[in-house]
DNA sequence: GGAGACATGTAAAATGTTACATGATTAC
DNA sequence: GTAATCATGTAACATTTTACATGTCTCC
């Protein structure tokens, strides 16, 4: 399905980027729901390259460093329309870790379930506190009210999704905490 | 990490098992958080025979039909075992197509973007129905309360975090839907 | 001058999906 | 008999991660 492919797609067709600049946006909020590596990200770049979806200028930052800058073609722009607007089915399967232990809860002692169950608590909450101060952070700087027209709205998305599936997770988890806790 | 390996450690531990069984509980509600097709289950049995954390034993099923039936040696429990009291950092990506298109929506035309959230909207409470009838029928069959001594409480929990997750999203989609019909 | 960020690439290994391949059993 | 399910495997390909490899720029 080469999502990379759109998520860099969809990147450029917000403004030019280097590869560089890509990793960093997905280490930042995008992070949230989609990520690649560097080393995966420059040979996609390479590819999409090939395929005529964006193109590249060099541009010398400093003296000597060499940065590639790349932008969305109009055949990219093309591509990435055609995906945003299919519909797609709802995944089966969302990997979590965690969960995978939930299931096994009966292979270990009450103490220890215990214990697993409120540190992962504790580590929900405290990213689930840094998306609240990211989301007052969007709200300082956009104003507090968010339309399909804000410049801002995808990242408001991104950001209030992020914070209500940890605030999830975190009341599910104190649920299930209470349960262990009564025998 | 070997996510896999743990996930048929913990499958094996609740009870012996053939690879097309755990094919099965993949397919079912385990399959919300933990998955993995029959192609890559076959290597890894026989990878963890080979390191002694499981053995089989070949019965036949009807007159021909040849089955493994895999079980957790000693070695197999320790190594579950530390795995799962290992507490681990909540992952900095949770990967999501459709939030990918959501941080990209000022890409789409409003009516396109509103189709979209509409037809995710549509099929998430399909699924959220689904799994409501999943945690009926196992509140029929174990009774409606569940504790750590429930032989069915990792079941209980992972269907009440799956519904919770998607009541979660569906709520989301809801108030994006809303602003985005307000202009 | 050194630390940390900026910047780009390749190689190898691990993980996951799709396709290829085969055959038995059960219920209709 | 025939379709769906049971049952096991391999091969090829795609995706992702970790490690290797190099060099510049900016701030202190």
């Amino acid at each position: 399905m080469r999502v990379l492919k759109y998520a860099i797609l969809g990147l450029l067709d917000k403004g030019s980027l280097s590869g560089y600049d890509m990793t960093s946006h997905f280490k930042a909020e995008l992070g949230q729901f989609w990520s690649a590596k560097h080393s995966q990200i420059y040979p996609e770049l390479k590819k999409l390259t090939d395929e005529g979806f964006i193109e590249f200028e060099t541009v010398i930052q400093g003296s000597k460093l060499e940065k590639k800058v790349y932008s969305i073609t109009a055949a990219g722009k093309r591509e990435l329309h055609e995906w945003l607007t299919a519909y797609q089915p709802v995944p089966n399967t969302v990997k979590d870790e965690f969960m995978l232990k939930a299931y096994f809860i009966s292979a270990m002692e009450p103490g220890e379930a215990e214990g697993l169950f409120a540190d992962q608590l504790a580590k929900r909450k405290q990213k689930a506190a840094f998306l609240k101060e990211r989301l007052e952070e969007l709200k300082q700087e956009a104003g507090p009210e968010f339309s399909f027209q804000s410049p801002h709205f995808g990242h408001y998305l991104v950001l209030t999704r992020a914070l209500e599936r940890e605030n999830g997770y975190c009341n599910w988890l104190k649920k299930a905490l209470e349960l262990m806790k009564r025998g």
